[in-house]
DNA sequence: ACGTGGCTGTACCTCCCGGTACAACACGGA
DNA sequence: TCCGTGTTGTACCGGGAGGTACAGCCACGT
């Protein structure tokens, strides 16, 4: 199952990391674990050595993006002190989504939306990289509120929900569209209601 | 191709109403012709006799659910004349949500998720969807606007699109928490934003 | 040097996917 | 009545899905 070696280790992760580009792109039931090993250059001997079966590779590649969103090594910073980090995260996001040219979404929400009552585990790791991503956003938020500059009677997670919600539908509508411009208005709007919570008391 | 008989017309009816379901419950790559032909009590002779293939089903599923939306003959009302209205639209959708014990997310964009580059004509579909349903939403805002309600600089477009965004992202994270209270309060927040838009001048 | 792991490649297997071919049937019109 | 068109069932097919078996390899400690 795991690497006991420096080139065990380099195989294992080029077949996580070919398998989460694929995962993003065409989803995970389109993608076989024939394409995951072409796309790896490795063979079915490496893939079933390392991995349980194709479940458990979905597994593993959502545990690699909780860490990645976890400890910051991601392309997404998820610390978010001001609100100029948060309109950046926002931002990056559609950023990431114009350098594929539209043509993909959130890479969570599209496993996400694949998830059926069969996929009780997948869809508790993902349930997880929500949980995570909201305490990260909600802690700021929390913060803020500390310091007075949010007013009192806000929930703060319920905020977090709201910005990941928004960025879920708007990148899935842009995917659609193939138009970054519905999700920048649609970022806009909810940096716009988010922003409104925030006040100045003196 | 079309039916020309009233039989005819059923069979092809159950077809469509079967992989409707099947494709909202699972998805349209994991849902193969073989579940479809079972669920609706038909044949493969049926099947490929009204259908040119799998793709070709796929488009006419969602022509339905276009003309559902158009024609309101639907489950969710899109002729909003009222705030009441536009909230009523938003409740509808977590209802239908909770009908299937939080296990599904919207049928547009569970399909759309699963949109690839190879898609094309899907996606023109899907886009054509969400077009039609933004119009809707919007000429109540432009309605609105004209009676002096809503602030005048406000792109009533613009807001339509943040209300279908805010719902496609609350459902499928309520799938993927298996929880209601989520996309609850998801929908209040964008209500609560839209609201502000609102003005009585006097 | 040699065994004992981990690593790697390839052959193979079963099942189902998407689809075709084709024969039988129903039934209204000439 | 008998033909033609719409409808329905079933047999079949190539290919790829997901996975197993197994044999070679290479490095390491001893």
């Amino acid at each position: 199952m795991t690497a006991h070696t420096t080139q065990g280790d380099e195989t294992r992760r080029r077949i996580l990391v070919a398998a989460a580009d694929l995962f993003h792109k065409q989803g995970v039931v389109a993608t076989s674990p024939d394409q995951i090993i072409e796309a790896s250059g490795t063979g079915k001997g490496q893939f079933y050595h390392y991995f349980r079966n194709k479940e458990g590779l979905v597994h593993e590649v959502l545990l690699a993006h909780l860490d990645a969103i976890r400890d910051g090594s991601g392309s997404l910073n998820y610390e978010i002190t001001s609100w100029k980090d948060l309109e950046q995260w926002f931002e990056a996001q559609v950023g990431l989504q114009k350098r594929y040219r539209m043509t993909r979404g959130c890479p969570f929400g599209t496993i996400g939306n694949e998830v059926t009552e069969n996929d009780e585990l997948i869809r508790q790791d993902l349930n997880l990289i929500f949980e995570v991503a909201k305490a990260k956003l909600a802690s700021f938020f929390v913060r803020e509120k500390a310091a007075g500059r949010l007013v009192a009677n806000v929930r703060e997670d319920q905020l977090a929900d709201f910005c990941l919600a928004t960025i879920q539908g708007a990148m899935l509508m842009g995917k659609v569209k193939r138009s970054s411009q519905l999700v920048e208005s649609v970022v806009h709007e909810a940096m716009s209601h988010v922003r409104r919570y925030a006040q100045t008391t003196t």
